[in-house]
DNA sequence: TTTGCTTATTTGATGCATCATATATGCAGG
DNA sequence: CCTGCATATATGATGCATCAAATAAGCAAA
């Protein structure tokens, strides 16, 4: 999974940090506005800064992380009309994943899914949240393995890396209601029916994510909220 | 549209060179199988090895290069399935690119478009292939520009980035009548008709690319065709 | 002449020294 | 006590030396 954009890469220092830093993103590890430091994190990584900027410019690139002026690289925030955007990217591309995945799936694939699915309901049981994160995306990204493309699966990887530590912020609040989607999905793949594959996915991006889009808009709300009553009081 | 990438990204050198190297991929200047060397390439530029290390690195990332062994850089092929993949993301995101724009665009954005197509027209007329290439990329990226969707952008240019090389090599065979679908896209986005803006769009892709595709098909025989005479011969 | 081993060269990886600049700190003047 | 400038510090950018491994070249032995 983490390394679904290199498959063919020629293992450095620089990716090893790389993927080190996408799995900290992805999980959560650091949070929107958190800011990172090439030497810092080569003296906790034990290396020199080379590879620690290799690494850190790889995101940069991919807008994982951002630098804002010359010296100042943090963990971007997401704004609402980004958000909008990426989702409606993902429902076509993930769309068409899930549509050729209905078309492929083996009956061993299927089983797959079908164990994911059993697992997430068992973190969801257990009330580990950062399980039942993990293996959300894990599904998603079993159906674009199953669709065979593995090009789609470096686009979605970085899609992904972009929501990491958005959605480790808001799952806890409402994500146990994010696998009831996966079982039309489930059906659809089942069925070998693409298009419903597709409307299931898109549904659930659409239903899952609504409580992030919720929290997102109250964070800006009480952004520009706080802006003005600031600049009423510096008055 | 060259830093469609990177609108928010500091300039270093590193970046400069990542550009060039861009420019010379997506206008064919680098050929299929063509290898780089980083010492060769900062002599060249007149820099050192960091930047061009940097640009090469970032390339080698989004797949626009590739490194088989350690010290191995080229300008990856593309495959028949590969192309397949690609296309049908394309439609799928060059599409909703094409159905925002239909919904947004204003009168002069409009007019941009025609002035695109008019010229083209002009550099097909002048026999200038290369200009021709040039400006149906354009038109492309135009729509997602109307289409204000800034990450989507970025997406695509990657996409186009492993294309360049491909499109490059085919376009003069038949490339003419690539610029015939533009027609029906300008007119669902005149008339604000998203749906039939994504549809001409997508007729765009596969048509279009149709030379592309028939190209590479011809190149995958005959390389298994010399494959198989080889070992017959060695044997 | 051919084959296999040794050596030289090429080339990306890594570490590190230095630079330039942005930010922070502190001191002086008001 | 506050403001503004000068210095100090922090930090990414750049260049470069060195390493390691892969390839090429050359030489020797059969």
């Amino acid at each position: 999974m983490t390394d679904a954009l290199d498959t063919l890469e020629h293992d450095n220092l620089g990716s090893t940090v790389y993927h080190l830093l996408c799995n900290a993103l992805i999980q959560g590890k650091l949070k929107p506005g958190e800011r990172l430091k090439i030497r810092e994190l080569a003296a906790r990584l034990g290396t020199s800064v080379t590879p620690v900027r290799d690494a850190i410019l790889r995101l940069v690139q991919e807008q994982a992380l951002a630098m804002k002026s010359a010296r100042d690289i943090r963990v971007p925030h997401m704004t609402v009309a980004r958000y909008l955007e990426i989702r409606a990217i993902r429902i076509k591309l993930e769309g068409l994943a899930a549509e050729m995945a209905a078309q492929n799936a083996s009956a061993e694939q299927i089983a797959l899914l079908e164990e994911l699915v059993r697992q997430n309901e068992q973190a969801i049981a257990d009330g580990d949240t950062a399980r039942g994160c993990d293996l959300n995306q894990r599904f998603h990204f079993a159906l674009v393995d199953i669709a065979g493309m593995p090009f789609l699966q470096g686009i979605l990887y970085r899609i992904w890396l972009q929501m990491g530590p958005l959605i480790a912020d808001v799952y806890g609040a409402g994500g146990d209601d994010m696998l009831d989607f996966h079982y039309p999905v489930l059906a659809a793949i089942r069925a070998h029916d693409g298009p419903a594959a597709a409307r299931a996915i898109s549904d659930d991006i659409l239903c899952g994510g609504q409580v992030i889009l919720q929290h997102l808009q109250a964070a800006e709300l009480t952004a520009s909220a706080r802006q003005t009553s600031a600049a009423g009081g510096e008055d």
